[in-house]
DNA sequence: CTTAGCACTCACTCATCCTGAGTGCTAACA
DNA sequence: TGTTAGCACTCAGGATGAGTGAGTGCTAAG
């Protein structure tokens, strides 16, 4: 990306801004009226022309203002941007309605994606905090009548799931707490491979027993196999009142986008290595389906441990100067949720 | 609501069927052409300006076919529609998707609100099965560092939370295992009074279990509380093809519906004791905000143990001949698994 | 009770015109 | 050499108006 003079750096951050704010093409005495930088609208013309030449900005047709292009927005974002943070009150505000809730990660996400989504005023996104391999931390078997039992399952990132067990034959809680201690005694910390190969794999087990291992197997299996990452989502409608999807079929592209999760899904598994905040515009040239639209994000947690991303999703007009250090300062409150959990 | 006439009714059931499968205002040459009934145009003109008089057709404007009312749709569900079930194939197909997972809540969930959106071709909801009043089954404390733990609750609805606890001194897990057992003993399966009240509250206790005690108590109180039900949601994406949302405000109104919860609360709560597949087309005059949709909902579960509710929301102009069959029958397959887990 | 005939209504589509914001280019100016 | 005034040109968007056709209600005859 070459250099653009100061001027011109001026008049392109002038464009980007109105463009953001009001939605309305920009052009030569916009500027000079609202700005008044002791230029002509001839000048800012020529410079217009000029920064529409080196592909920074774009005209919807021939006699009309300027909008930025993606690359216009890429400049904006990387070179013209200060980096802002929140406003302390905003910042204190934010942090008080996480220390309302208990530490729980259920809540955690719920309310990360309502806070991103009304501070940045866009769609929400939040996935919750995962190891990169699951691994069994401990197991119990709590009986629900005769001959079912719920399976509660706890993985080593604090995530858990639930099962129910139809038991071979009746079984009181008694014999299940047995076998519970029995198999965290034989699967203690293990992942996927480890269930199937370790002691449990050799030892001399019940019916149960043998069938709780089965799925304890399938349940690791299945946790590494499908990167399919719950993404919990908020604030939809902030997109929908964004001028650019006054017709339908433009605003049917993000539900698509937000309901089908495989695009999402290869977006988060890239952003989740990447450090800071990462902001994808205009698809950059990779994902097409989200050419119109910019995504704002950061992964968060525990390197090598469990981590999960937070962010925005909107149109490419989107106001990164708010989004950039919401999502910057939810990840970090997210951050030290996990970090809790690992006691640091 | 009065008797109309077998010709009256035949009219009207093809005014809806037409309308709901075209979107297009129904005229008396459209009828004729199409379902030749042995009748004139004039005839038929005769009965819709009947059908109008009496409330069951409306026309949008003075030159246009008919289209039906909210009592309109309402005779044509009530009296109408033959009690279809989905086709025998359907059925086969929706069981083998559920019994392909483990029974697993989330799961089906997930589940139920992809198989709702994908048959009724419209918005989907499912709120997990709920107990009248939250009791404790079951704690239990995993060490995730010296200095923290995982709380993890189960429910007698088997319904879990968990929550990080920061141990005020350094405590390895065979003491968590202690204060689990212990706290087990003491809360058996206690509402949030009893925790309050019961042996918890005048046994002595050590400050990381009295700690406990009053997170188990908060716990059962925010679930008793807030009736707010987690609420799946699935195929927006549906609704957004119907044409009646090609302005984009008609749709804000269902993105607003499905995103403030408060409203869908209020109706989930009433759906929730009803018997059978309930059918709210245009609020029914008691809630304003959804004029324009109907909803199709069942409850599910065991009565008196825990229940939830399975449904979709659609245009009012909604396919209730197939909404209605497939809602019926998930929440019968959402029934069964709760009903396992109760051990019927 | 049914139906043919007829006058009438009115949303929608299409073409046309007009307006105004905005442009690029050229030539004069500092 | 960079800046600016002047001017002709472009084009989306709004307003207007005519034409079309699907559909109606009413009346009178079958």
């Amino acid at each position: 990306m070459e250099q653009l003079t100061s001027r011109q750096e001026e008049i392109l951050g002038i464009v980007v801004r109105e463009y953001i704010a009001s939605a309305v093409p920009v052009g030569s005495q916009t500027i000079v009226r609202r700005y008044g930088l002791g230029l002509s609208p001839a000048t800012v013309r020529n410079e217009l022309a000029f920064l529409e030449r080196e592909g920074y900005l774009l005209q919807t047709h021939a006699s009309a203002g300027r909008i930025p292009s993606d690359k216009g927005y890429r400049y904006f974002v990387h070179r013209l941007m200060q980096e802002t943070e929140l406003s302390p009150s905003e910042q204190r505000m934010i942090s008080h309605q996480f220390h309302q809730v208990q530490l729980e990660l259920q809540q955690w996400m719920k309310l990360a994606a309502a806070v991103l989504a009304q501070t940045a005023r866009s769609a929400s996104l939040v996935t919750a905090p995962k190891a990169p391999q699951a691994r069994l931390k401990h197991l119990e078997m709590i009986s629900l009548s005769d001959v079912t039992a719920l399976l509660v399952m706890v993985f080593q990132d604090g995530s858990i799931r639930q099962q129910v067990v139809l038991l071979p034959t009746p079984t009181g809680q008694d014999e299940l707490t047995k076998v519970s201690n029995h198999l965290n005694e034989l699967l203690g910390s293990a992942n996927a491979a480890e269930v199937r190969t370790g002691p449990a794999a050799t030892a001399p087990l019940t019916a149960l027993e043998r069938h709780v291992v089965e799925r304890v197997a399938e349940t690791l299996e299945q946790m590494d196999r499908r990167s399919e990452r719950e993404i919990h989502r908020d604030g939809l409608i902030h997109v929908l009142r964004q001028p650019e999807f006054a017709q339908v079929d433009k605003f049917r592209q993000v539900v698509e986008v937000l309901e089908r999760r495989s695009l999402l899904e290869s977006i988060i598994a890239e952003v989740l290595w990447a450090n800071g905040v990462q902001v994808i515009i205009g698809g950059e040239g990779r994902w097409d389906d989200i050419e119109d639209y910019s995504l704002v994000l950061s992964p968060y947690g525990v390197r090598g441990e469990a981590n999960g991303v937070v962010g925005v999703l909107g149109p490419t007009r989107m106001p990164y100067d708010r989004a950039i250090p919401a999502v910057r300062f939810v990840a970090r409150l997210m951050s030290s949720l996990v970090e809790h959990m690992y006691g640091y």
